[in-house]
DNA sequence: CCAAATAAGTCAACATGGCTGACATAACCT
DNA sequence: AGGTTATGTCAGCCATGTTGACTTATTTGG
């Protein structure tokens, strides 16, 4: 394809203290100045290492259950949302089928999820978290919980406000409505 | 063939506005009061949300170059730390010496990133990037920098301090000096 | 009523990026 | 010289993503 040794970008720099008008073409018009380039590369960067260390802890406990992280976000949505489809899962974590299948099976056999046919449409597989999958469910939010509050609780007032505007703004555009309602309504998504 | 109706099911607690000691029991014992649960299991789910549209755009761009995002990793550390050696990218990235050949090796072998022996001690290999390495990175860097920058310019002055603060406290508490230097001194040691 | 569309499940094959264990090589240190 | 250290490498396993093709059950629409 393309050869990528060829200019073919652009290449903005984003030096350690480079000037702002470093990223600025192609940037919003507006609102371009006031983060400096540092702050910005400073917030990658403790990204990669806060999301680590954030998922490290539920994966230490699904070790114990023979789980892994694609166990984990199956199971919390369908406790987020008793009685969803097997289409909205896929819709929600953007992976394919056969991916969901391979650890919605292993969830349903060892007895954390169970499936029941729709009432309206009967082709449809409506998901629940049997007791036991909702123990597991929370005692992984909790964990979760408790990390965001411990970081969130020296950061002062209106910290928690914040961040969820933060990371919302982070999630595309185009999904937020639908994220915001998955996050607010949660137990209200089966009406419809 | 029992019928799910039965209440075997789920009964999702955690509900939004639940009262705080739902997850009290074990919990911390001091400042368990200040924010809601609802709250920071919002924050749980936006941060999936969050870092995989963070991702996204840096990943669409490796795909081009037929990287993944563990050489996005090196690329950035190495571009970030010259000269840095493969022991401290170990270190950084809490991966096997053996994950990490498997990239490194790719990326010194297409062009992005050459290493030489040590000065003092000629056994180490201390790693650079090179002038088409760094412009991917910086590429990446811009791409991502841009993301941050746009989630946090709807979030008012102070954004990237706050967000910087919460980062950093979401990664482990241990790991928070050797992150902190890494950060800090790459960027220059901004006054703060 | 039958054909097409839809929801879900399944098989096979493959890629990426983690992991372990074992071993090789070069350079350093005592 | 012998042991330690830094790095590289081979071989194989596992988890989790992918594509493509196909089946089954059910609903829907002409």
């Amino acid at each position: 394809m393309a050869d990528i040794t060829s200019d073919a970008v652009s290449t903005p720099r984003l030096s350690p203290s480079g000037p702002d008008q470093a990223i600025a073409e192609a940037g919003q018009p507006a609102c371009r100045n006031a983060i400096p380039d540092a702050d910005l590369l400073a917030c990658v960067e403790l990204l990669f290492f806060a999301y680590r260390d954030f998922t490290a802890g539920a994966d230490a406990v699904l070790e114990e259950y023979g789980f892994g992280r694609a166990h984990h976000r199956v199971l919390h949505f369908v406790h987020r949302n008793p009685g969803m489809r097997v289409a909205d899962l896929l819709d929600i974590l953007k992976i394919t089928k056969q991916s969901l299948a391979r650890v919605l099976k292993q969830l349903i056999d060892k007895g954390f999820i169970m499936q029941r046919a729709g009432n309206d449409d009967r082709r449809e597989r409506r998901l629940f978290v049997t007791a036991k999958g909702s123990r597991l469910a929370e005692k992984l939010t909790t964990q979760q919980s408790r990390h965001i509050e411990n970081a969130l609780s020296n950061a002062g007032p209106g910290a928690a406000d914040f961040a969820r505007r933060f990371l919302f703004a982070m999630i595309t555009e185009s999904d937020r409505p639908r994220v915001e309602a998955l996050v607010k309504l949660a137990s209200g998504m089966r009406a419809r």
